[in-house]
DNA sequence: TAATCAATTTAGAATGATTCTAAAGAGCAC
DNA sequence: GTGCTCTTTAGAATCATTCTAAATTGATTA
């Protein structure tokens, strides 16, 4: 484990957001200033590989890591691209019957509107009529 | 509609599978050879804001495109890549419940094991032992 | 401590999908 | 036919990501 590594993991794990790669190495600089953007993606690829993270790709152009390897659900707001998580109740179960066979993972993703981009939005149409 | 426009329909609605961009242009080209890279992507941001396509993304570097817009199961096998549809009773309530607002649509994909790839891991296991 | 070797890092170039741009073309209303 | 708007086109531009090749690091062993 290099510092390079240690320092993108705790990047990833210090909070709940879905960070890009863009934003991960941004936030790496800040403590190792002469990491390179290589070196992110790299580290990036080798910890989904020992499932530590998770990539999610999304509506954005850019793919999003998660500080999670276990499946949940994604709530991807049309707005503002914001990634939230969410649960279902015996998912696993429901989809292992649906499709008739174990599986080793899924990835759900939800288009929807943010509250605050809902309002802004609501906002909008009362200024145009 | 333009010409451009109906065959790039036509493609994408010509057979089940899950076309990329790139695919899509090469088919249209072999009935319209003019017709330019622009245009299709252009085309199918259209038809998906007309709901009459759906963009489907991350099972690869390119985006790809259903010939149906009603957001539905995908099973994607590990073994061969093949993919094969399924669906989830009153998946709809299930999810808004869980999200706790409307969505504007969704996508599950399922990664596991199909019956052929599965049979053919137990051979090798055997073969190996 | 020095030699070695594999894994990692680095900067920048390359790639590939998608979007943008500006000019040309098509279709429609008047 | 004129004007207007939307569409198409070719190619340039952009953006995220991957590749490359040289330099660095770290562990292992002598």
């Amino acid at each position: 484990m290099t510092k390079q590594r240690a320092v993108i993991l705790e990047v990833i794990r210090s909070d709940m957001c879905h960070h890009t790669a863009d934003e991960i190495f941004t936030l790496a600089k800040e403590r190792l200033p002469g990491i390179s953007r290589a070196t992110v993606y790299n580290n990036l690829k080798t910890l989904e590989s020992a499932k530590l993270i998770r990539r999610i790709t999304g509506d954005s152009l850019s793919d999003r890591y998660d500080n999670s390897y276990i499946p949940h659900g994604h709530m991807i707001c049309e707005g503002c691209g914001g990634v939230k998580d969410f649960n279902l109740c015996n998912f696993d179960k429901q989809l292992s019957d649906a499709i008739g066979s174990d599986f080793s993972s899924y990835e759900l993703k939800v288009r929807y509107l943010c509250d605050d981009c809902k309002s802004q939005a609501e906002h909008a149409d009362a200024v145009s009529v």
